[in-house]
DNA sequence: AGAGTGAACCTTTTT
DNA sequence: GGTTCACTCT
């Protein structure tokens, strides 16, 4: 079998029975590993793809990882293979297991926004003002799924607390609703199979024969539920090879938990371990620079990351007046670069730990004319047009989803206003009905007045009625029609005033009826639910395709950029306060930052260039900056500064940051006396 | 019902 | 600085 492999992941990949965890540092191809391991499994051990499973966190990785094994596998040897997220995975599970969990077929997944949304509706019931608690408590419901708490336990654990006391209660009615409108949540997606699994060993079982090899991709990242999963699945087999790097955890803020790592050992005592440590990426000196820096850091295994591609040039710290003169600075830096080496656009990144702070760049490269693709930020489905029309899409295969019901029940504008669809709920609530199933019912007439009952009957009728249509096939044909019923068009045109906003709008509804009619060609049996709901669980509708997507400047946030690499990275805002971001600083997180810059660092194959301002506008008001603590724990010979004035310390602008404090302080003291 | 105006909040990172 | 939410006016 043909392979560039080294004697240790060489071993990794032909570890095959029993389990296996391979600690992969940045660079160390471990994705390799991964793939060349799949294909040994098929190719030489003669195990069927089917009964193979490789779990990733992201689509980006799962799609990755898709295509690097596709090119070492004939289609035939590949089929049935499961490559995907943990995510998707809870999804097929729930799917094929939907009668035992007492879900309906068609089922909904919210998305966060529909969560919060949910949320607040149950708070108004409750309290006065939902205000901006809402999403808290949707993010405590979350860290309790996460890890595998269930509302008993959660108000057990809350022990009177007025707040959490709350959330837990608010977590069971949450849960209750959520199950009454045929829904799951994307924490749901994962903890719902664990549940099953526990009271239901003969489905357990089943799943355990399906998938008698597993594969984890970025160990490190998994919560105690996902690690729940795994064990379950990999049962007494222990079939599981695991990769990971404690030095790369950095999702331990919604609930992962790196330590999963090392409990594997206690778990699966007959646990091989093998250490992945020469790096196919970086620099020399990139290494270096980044070892120096994970080396605050406490360490379970000690590790030392190795390079034979030469030592390469300096890291340059750049300081820079302020964020506009920052953008500037490696925007022209970059063109200079550019120039001299002609490389394309693409090896360049520019990496933030927020995505606020993509605004500048971006603008200073439009006004340099150098196309740039920026990742993440609002996700597509965030924007309202395909949140409307995702809502009709839902209601149609899952008429209990009354969060779909009350978003689009007036839009576009139907003279159902809010005095009417009250009157509707409390009808529902009344008879124990969803909103829909309400809506059709005679007994309605009474409680409403005869227009708006009208016009109810109508929208319902007509929703069924497209409803029966998608179960006679032809779901892309239905959606078409939904749209030119509703005229969706007409109604963005005239609730937006700028012209082209309107056709940008609907330009993303095409675009999202587009990879609906994909899918369904992918697939053309699966029902419109089951399209929907795969596409919830994507994040971006930007598909590999995109043409010149191979020329541009890449702006992500450092959480993005995991798993990817650049010629040439500009790590920018390298503050305090910023990159060690100031709530770590105070819930004394900064580790978890630390290895964020080193995340950064690593992403560099040749050059590296880390930048600072020393002012910098926040919520519109200039205040001093002092670089990041990180910058000082670099090796000094290492460093090429560059940029205004002459080195400074920290200690120094940090004192005067306090000293502004100070005066703000004294300034509120004195207005107070 | 809907548009238009102010106030308050905020910025971590995502499936 | 920018967004979202609530209130008020037409």
């Amino acid at each position: 079998m043909k392979h560039d492999l080294n004697p240790r992941q060489l071993s990794a990949v032909k570890h095959i029975t029993g389990p296996c965890l391979i600690l992969a540092g940045a660079g160390s191809g471990k994705t390799r590993v991964i793939t060349q391991k799949i294909a040994y499994l098929i190719k030489e051990c003669g195990i069927e793809a089917r009964h193979i499973a490789a779990v990733t966190f992201t689509n980006k990785a799962a799609r990755e990882m898709k295509t690097r094994v596709s090119s070492l596998l004939d289609k035939q040897q590949a089929k049935g293979l499961r490559v995907s997220t943990f995510h998707t995975l809870g999804l097929d599970i729930i799917r094929r297991e939907l009668s035992t969990l007492g879900y309906q077929p068609g089922f909904s997944i919210y998305d966060s926004s529909d969560s919060t949304a949910l949320i607040r509706e149950l708070m108004k019931q409750a309290f006065a003002d939902p205000g901006n608690i809402a999403e808290q408590m949707l993010w405590q419901i979350s860290r309790w799924k996460s890890a595998f708490v269930q509302p008993e336990q959660a108000m057990q654990q809350a022990n009177g607390n007025a707040q959490l006391t709350a959330a837990a209660a608010l977590y069971e009615k949450y849960n209750h609703h959520l199950k009454t409108y045929n829904a799951v949540d994307f924490d749901d997606l994962i903890m719902l199979p664990v549940l099953l699994f526990r009271t239901h060993p003969d489905v357990l079982e089943r799943w355990q024969n399906r998938l008698r090899h597993l594969l984890v991709d970025e160990y490190q990242d998994t919560n105690a539920t996902q690690y729940e999963l795994v064990k379950q699945i990999v049962g007494v087999r222990g079939n599981l090879t695991v990769v990971g790097d404690d030095d790369q955890s950095i999702y331990a803020w919604r609930g992962a938990q790196p330590e999963n790592l090392f409990q594997l050992k206690e778990d699966f005592p007959q646990l091989e371990i093998i250490k992945l440590e020469q790096n196919y990426r970086s620099t020399g000196r990139i290494l270096k620079v980044a070892n120096t820096l994970i080396s605050n850091n406490p360490h379970e295994f000690a590790k030392r990351l190795w390079s034979d591609l030469g030592f390469g040039d300096p890291v340059r710290v750049v300081r820079t007046r302020d964020e506009e003169h920052e953008a500037e600075q490696v925007i022209s830096e970059l063109n200079h670069h550019r120039f001299v080496h002609r490389g394309p656009l693409c090896d360049y990144a520019i990496l933030y730990r927020g995505n606020h702070q993509s605004r500048v760049f971006e603008r200073m490269l439009r006004e340099h004319d150098i196309p740039y693709y920026l990742s993440g930020g609002i996700s597509f489905f965030a924007y309202s047009e395909i949140k409307d029309i995702m809502a009709y899409l839902r209601l149609l295969s899952n008429p209990d989803d009354d969060n779909a019901f009350l978003r689009i029940v007036n839009t576009p504008r139907r003279e159902i206003g809010p005095g009417s669809v009250e009157k509707l709920a409390n009808y529902a609530t009344e008879r124990g009905h969803s909103l829909f199933v309400a809506a059709r019912e005679l007994g309605l007439a009474s409680h409403l007045g005869p227009r708006a009952y009208k016009q109810l009957e109508h929208f319902t009728g007509w929703i069924s009625e497209l409803a029966h249509q998608c179960e006679n096939g032809e779901p892309i044909e239905v959606v078409k029609r939904l749209i030119s019923d509703i005229d969706y068009e007409r109604w963005l045109t005239d609730s937006n005033k700028d012209e082209s906003q309107a056709t940008r709008k609907m330009n993303n509804v095409l675009e999202l009826v587009n990879w609906l009619q994909r899918m369904h060609k992918g697939s053309p049996d699966a029902p419109l639910s089951d399209l929907v709901a795969k596409l919830t669980l994507i994040d971006t509708l930007d598909n590999g395709e995109d043409e010149d997507k191979g020329n541009r400047v890449q702006l992500m946030t450092l959480h993005a950029a995991k798993g990817l690499e650049f010629n040439n990275v500009y790590l920018v805002g390298m503050e305090e306060d910023l990159l060690p971001h100031r709530t770590s600083i105070e819930e004394e997180t900064v580790e978890e930052e630390r290895r964020l810059a080193y995340v950064g660092i690593t992403r560099a194959k040749k050059n590296l260039t880390m930048s600072f301002a020393v002012k910098r506008k926040r919520y519109g008001e200039v205040i001093d900056c002092a670089h990041s603590r990180f910058i000082d724990e670099l090796p000094e010979d290492d460093l090429h500064w560059a940029g205004i004035g002459v080195q400074i310390n920290r200690e120094e602008a940090q004192e005067r940051g306090q000293t502004h404090l100070a005066n703000l302080k004294n300034m509120l003291t004195a207005g107070n006396g």
